[in-house]
DNA sequence: GATGAATGAGACTTCATTCAT
DNA sequence: AATGAATGAAGTCTCATTCAT
């Protein structure tokens, strides 16, 4: 289970207006990037003008921080409660895989700004940023051993198999929704379905 | 195959000190993003004033677009040559595979720009680059229903295969090289033994 | 009777920096012309950086066109208010032309700006300033046509009466003052007995 | 008679292609004014690089002097050349007027360089010019001068009534031709018989 | 005589940020 | 908590001008 401690929840800004303000930029960071993004873009739709947020972001780059810290850690959550309700290595993995795939999906504008405008962090922030990361790579990688040491799975070359599955999931993010896939429970499915047959099962 | 035709070198830029601008952009715009990058820091280290990329492109967006154009350009030829030389459904599947992921691993720089800066360009080019993006998936898809078809593939849905395989190839450029994944060739390897299996096959 | 509409006082920009900005610059157009003068040299003198213009105009354009709308406002209406002050051809005539003369050389600046520095406006507010010219020259072609009508005025070619009578107005502003000429009010007698002598009277 | 001295000749540049720049530059200085006109915009259409200017004219700024200098010292000699060939002051400030006003009509891109984009001389170039301004004033000052003086002109303020006349004649540049008016000689005619009632004849 | 690449200055404009209100 | 004015830095782009070719 996922309990936010008290510094992270002051680093996302607590407050109603730095709710709204953290929103109306996800938004806009997902559509046109950190760096394409004025505060003007930001504050226009709320009715606020540029200044209003620093009262609750010291500067633009920590309210990417904040929302990064945020959807980083809803991500790894996700994923760290799904794969606690396993019992086997492929029912871990499916567990996780759908819930990130999902995770991607229904929180596409967050997930964009996570997983592409991460670059624009402050070294600081950065850091922080990347133990985040790693946790989330660690509970596929974790799995997929076990699983392959287990002989569950049948997987070559264990990097690798990590590296395409997270892939598959992060990458929905970038494309999410289709005309044909906009339904994040279906495109789970479908992705654990895909997912399970890379790893489990003879090989070729 | 792939022609060249000449309308396309134009835009692109010909010269010499155009070739060395949209190269050290393009290192530029990957590591950076478009937005955060100045003609400062493209020409800096070239030894030449800002100024000095307007003889050779009208715009900085128009900069981004020849460098679109060309990237896109090149990942199309590379999977439709390499799918032209499979004659199975299978074979035409790895090779394009192979040739999509070995293309992204190996101009890692351009494949970002190309994969994840497109949305800057203005709607004109936007609408070109589209068609290009079109084709490259459709090389896919085509060989994905075709295996189905003929039943050499146990795909239930075909879309999800296509978006999964392509995600898997573009997500390369994300991250690659790592420490422990910095050869191509290696890379490419594994990810065709892991397309395969998600295709070919029964069902699970 | 001249009754400013509120949105010409918006357009215009109302507050107290707007009024410094609009005046430095309708010194600066009216000696070097607007294509001349950056936005440096405007807020120079005010101790202003040159981005502090934008709070108050949008664009250099619009600031020319601020003045533009002002300065025609108050040159049609200065006209107007004469004209209605008399009663017979000639009265109202000697009003206008009085009136108009006068403003010139007491606002040299600003009827320098109005009259020449007019064709670097956009083509919208090219064509709402174009009205209210139309309507100022309306006036002087009203009062001779009227007058020639009635045999107050012996005028062959009424159009180019107006415009004689109009140059000769608008012409001060290019040359005002003068070693000789430098009082306003001496010089609307001496222009209004000029008129009056082209106009009035016999054949020749 | 005017005949230009070699160093006039020199300045204006002489040959062919200098003569197409200049003729150009005219145009483009008439129509949006020196400083907002580029020696790109002047050359595009001529077919040539902004380059090809310096063989010709060693600035831009010696190109505005050329025209400039070739523009007064035909005014000038159209002036001085009319006023030779009447007898009567009347006749005199008739012919000359008809000249001014015909030679602005005629050259009204020219004169429009000659009378408002004179400012953007150096300063060296300015007293040249100012020169030759002089002599074209004092031409109409002398016949006003002369023809007061005899009686044959009824005038009371002999300045006002050369800044009047010649007004009427430069202004003639900023507008014409109009829908009605332009035809130049049709104009000068009409032009002529003002200013004659403006000065000669009986008190009002 | 002319070009195309390049420069260096400077233009307008945007923007994150500050601060008095 | 929020605004509007303002700043200073920086951005893209233009332009007169130079120079090798």
């Amino acid at each position: 289970m996922h309990t936010p401690d008290s510094d992270e929840a002051a680093e996302v800004g607590p407050s109603k207006a730095a709710a709204r303000i953290r929103a109306a930029a996800v938004e806009m960071f997902a559509e046109r990037g950190y760096g394409e993004t004025s505060l003007r873009d930001i504050t226009y739709g709320l009715g606020l003008s540029p200044g209003a947020v620093y009262p609750h972001y010291k500067t633009k780059e920590s309210l990417l921080y904040a929302i990064s810290l945020d959807g980083h850690t809803g991500a790894l959550a996700a994923v760290t409660d799904a794969a606690s309700c396993g019992h086997t290595a492929v029912e871990q993995l499916q567990h996780a895989v759908a819930a990130y795939v999902e995770w991607h999906a229904r929180n596409q504008a967050l997930a964009r700004v996570v997983q592409y405008e991460w670059r624009s962090l402050s070294n600081t922030h950065y850091r922080k940023i990347t133990t985040l990361r790693r946790r989330t790579t660690a509970v596929f990688a974790n799995i997929i051993e076990r699983g392959t040491r287990s002989g569950d799975f049948a997987v070559d070359d264990v990097d690798a198999a990590v590296l395409a599955i997270s892939s598959l999931c992060i990458d929905v993010s970038r494309w999410f929704p289709t005309r044909r896939h906009n339904d994040p429970l279906r495109l789970s499915r479908a992705y654990v379905d895909l997912v399970t047959r890379m790893v489990v099962g003879r090989r070729l």
